[in-house]
DNA sequence: TTAAAATAAATTGTATACAAAATTGAACAA
DNA sequence: TTGTTCAATTTTGTATACAATTTATTTTAA
């Protein structure tokens, strides 16, 4: 029994523009026009019609063209991941599983020794790990809804090889695995921060 | 030149659709039929569709249904709630205008002395308020996606007149007007833990 | 040459028809 | 009864056509 992949066209539809933002082929700014995006897939207007409003929903989109988010647009994010985040890593330093910190471990493992693409996976992991911790689904929805947008700059944080970025993942994981919730939540922010100042820097270069 | 208003089909299904959900002429639970709606307002079913795709990213709709919250739900919901407003209300503490201390003062007070209706919009205004004064249109639009679940319990409590509602609202403004936000936030989220705990104790009995 | 108006083109919004899928309900076997 | 299969019905998903709107272009007047 395989992954069941959804033969529903406006499922494709979303999975597809998505993946050509996320991927950098559409770039931001860009107007997307329906008919030709349908065209393009082969398909009819309709489902494209859906997935470009859920995209919307999501903020990838807005009014119709690939977000371009300004600096203060990644402030107000990283203030409410830090919010958020925060709370999730002291949360976990109370009550996180034997088994996700065996997850979280490997993740800063493989920051240090995996190939781009791994490193990639396993950051994006180390936080999920995190707020999935919380066992929260309205707190996991909202993160994964600024993941999209995040995971833009986050590509850019890894490819342009932030500084110390595995050694504060480090850093958190020991205040977590000695159950320092304070001290997991401080290093968190501080983490986020530096992240966003990387990105606000990188952005004006 | 008055106001707008939109003759876009989608737009009125969805305020349509919405305003039935909140003042629970639909009730939770309800399967939504897309055709039976059409007919009812006299358009096809594709602004309807729309509409309903919009209504489920906000959580109002799950599955075709009106939406129909937990126990654990509710609290998941405040549990965000509390992160967000509680920051919102200790940042009011340091940079709220006078201008928006005034109206605060003013939610209050008619929180004392109105109309059942004017309560009910004074006491949404007062979070409002707190929240929009962190100028972070992210943060704002959680609360608004997340404000109109709660709306179908701050019903619930005003209805039910929680008792101190009104007395926890003034300590809050009190601590802002004196610029302390730890006592701000501190006090804002008691304040949401006695809201759930009032809508879950209401729910069950 | 510039700005405003008119027109043409492109794009989005809506209705409708039909196909695919999900749901219901009846008939039947254990 | 209980549960299972199959058909009937309902409901959702998709394509297409056309209307309304927005955007681009050309024309005209100052």
């Amino acid at each position: 029994m395989g992954k069941k992949t959804t033969q529903l066209a406006y499922v494709q539809a979303y999975e597809y523009i998505r993946d050509r933002i996320l991927s950098g082929e559409l770039e931001r700014g860009t107007k997307l026009v329906e008919e030709r995006l349908a065209e393009e897939m082969g398909i009819s207007r309709t489902p494209v019609r859906d997935s470009i409003r859920k995209l919307e929903q999501e903020g990838l989109i807005k009014q119709k063209r690939v977000v371009n988010p300004t600096d203060m647009d990644l402030r107000d994010l990283f203030q409410v991941r830090m919010l958020l985040e925060g709370f999730a890593a002291s949360h976990c330093a109370t009550y996180m599983k034997d088994e996700d910190l065996q997850k979280l471990k490997r993740c800063v493992e493989i920051g240090r020794t995996g190939e781009l693409e791994e490193v990639m996976a396993a950051n994006k992991e180390f936080h999920d790990l995190i707020v999935g911790a919380t066992n929260n689904p309205v707190m996991i929805d909202i993160i994964d809804r600024m993941q999209s947008i995040i995971y833009l700059f986050r590509k850019t944080v890894v490819l342009h090889k932030r500084p110390l970025l595995i050694e504060e993942h480090d850093d958190i994981y020991q205040a977590i695995l000695q159950h320092q919730p304070e001290e997991a939540e401080r290093l968190m922010k501080a983490h986020l921060q530096l992240d966003l100042e990387f990105c606000l820097n990188w952005m004006k270069g």
